[in-house]
DNA sequence: CAATCTACGACCATTTTGGTCTTGCTTCCA
DNA sequence: TGGAAGCAAGACCAAAATGGTCGTAGATTG
C-alpha cells in the first residue's frame, strides 16, 4: 500500500532519461532549447514500457507544462526546464493527482461526515511531511548514483511480505 | 492517489475509540486488563461504518496483536497494549500491508527486472521518511484535538482537485 | 505527399478495494 | 443447559481504480 502507480513510475523513468539526454546535448554543444528530445517510442523501449501507455503519460506531462512537445519526423519529448528545477511532486501530482493520505482530507479542508473522522489531524502532518519531502526531490536527483544517500536508509524497515 | 485505504482508516478510527474508552474506563477505577472492552458493533454504529467489514479490520489487528478479543455476552476487544505504545505505522501495516512508495522496491532489495528502473533510489528515502513518520505517531497522539499541531500544517500545500 | 510524430478520446481487461453472507466456535448468564 | 451475544474465518460479490489498447486527427519535416 502507500505506493507510487507506476504511471508515476514511468513517468519519472521517462524524466530521468530526458534529463540525461539533456546533459549529454549540453555536452555536445547543442544550443537549441529542444535539446535532447527523445520521441516516446524511444524511450519507450529503453525502459520496456507500454509505448502507447508512455505517450499518455508524456502527453500528461506536457500538458501539465514539464515537458515540452513537437510533432513531426524527429520530434518528440523534452524538459520544459533544468531537470533541477522540476521536483518529483509536479511529476507524481500531474500523474497521479493530488495526493492526500487520508481519503478524508478533502479540498473542502474538512471531512464531509460530520464526527467520523476525527482521526485524520495528526495525519495531515505525515502528508505535508510527504509533500515537502517529494518537493526537495528533483528529476535531476534521479540521475546520479545512490553512493551519496545518507546511511539511514540502508536499514531494512520496511520489508516483510504482505 | 497515494492514500491510505478505508480499512486503514476504519482502523485507525477503531483503535482511537478503544484508547478512548480505556481511559474512561480508567478513570472510572477499572482494573482488569480487558477495560475498555467493546463490541465491533458498537464501534461501527459509533462511527458508521459497515459492521461487518469492521469485524474483520477488527480481526486482522488482534490477529496481528495489537487488540485483544474476547468472545461471548459482553465480549468484544481492547487494546492489547497502552494507547501510546501502538504506532500508526503498525496499525496501517498490519491492515494495508508493507508499504512501499515504489512499485519496484521488493523485498528482495532490488528491481526484477533489469535496467528498468534505476529511479527509484531516491526515493527510499521518502519511503524511509514516511515510515519513520508514522513510527512516531501513536495512537493515543490521535485522540488529542489538533490544536498543539505545528502551525506548519495549516498552509493549503495539499490541495487541488485531481 | 508520405513518413514520423504528438494529441486525444473511447474503450477494455485486470487488479484492488470495499462490502456481504454463511458457518462455526466461545463465553456468559438466566 | 441452552440460548443469546460475540468473535473467527473464508467464500463470495460489486464497484472502483489502474493498466493498457485502438483508432483517428492534426502538426512537422524532408
Amino acid at each position: 500500500m502507500l505506493r507510487l502507480t507506476k504511471k508515476a513510475d514511468y513517468g519519472l523513468m521517462a524524466l530521468k532519461y530526458l534529463a540525461e539526454q539533456a546533459v549529454l546535448a549540453e555536452q555536445a554543444g547543442a544550443d537549441l532549447n529542444l535539446s535532447g528530445a527523445r520521441s516516446a517510442k524511444d524511450i519507450a523501449e529503453a525502459y520496456h514500457i507500454p509505448p502507447q501507455l508512455l505517450a499518455k503519460i508524456l502527453q500528461t506531462l506536457a500538458r501539465a507544462n514539464l515537458l515540452i512537445s513537437h510533432a513531426g519526423t524527429n520530434g518528440g519529448y523534452a524538459l520544459a526546464r533544468p531537470a533541477a528545477d522540476i521536483s518529483t511532486f509536479e511529476v507524481i501530482r500531474a500523474i497521479d493527482g493530488p495526493l492526500f493520505i487520508t481519503s478524508c482530507i478533502t479540498i473542502h479542508g474538512a471531512c464531509d461526515l460530520a464526527g467520523h473522522c476525527t482521526i485524520k489531524e495528526p495525519l495531515r502532518k505525515v502528508n505535508d511531511s510527504i509533500t515537502t519531502l517529494l518537493s526537495g526531490i528533483s528529476v535531476a536527483d534521479l540521475i546520479e548514483p545512490a553512493d551519496h544517500l545518507p546511511a539511514a536508509m540502508a536499514g531494512g524497515l520496511v520489508n516483510i511480505e504482505r
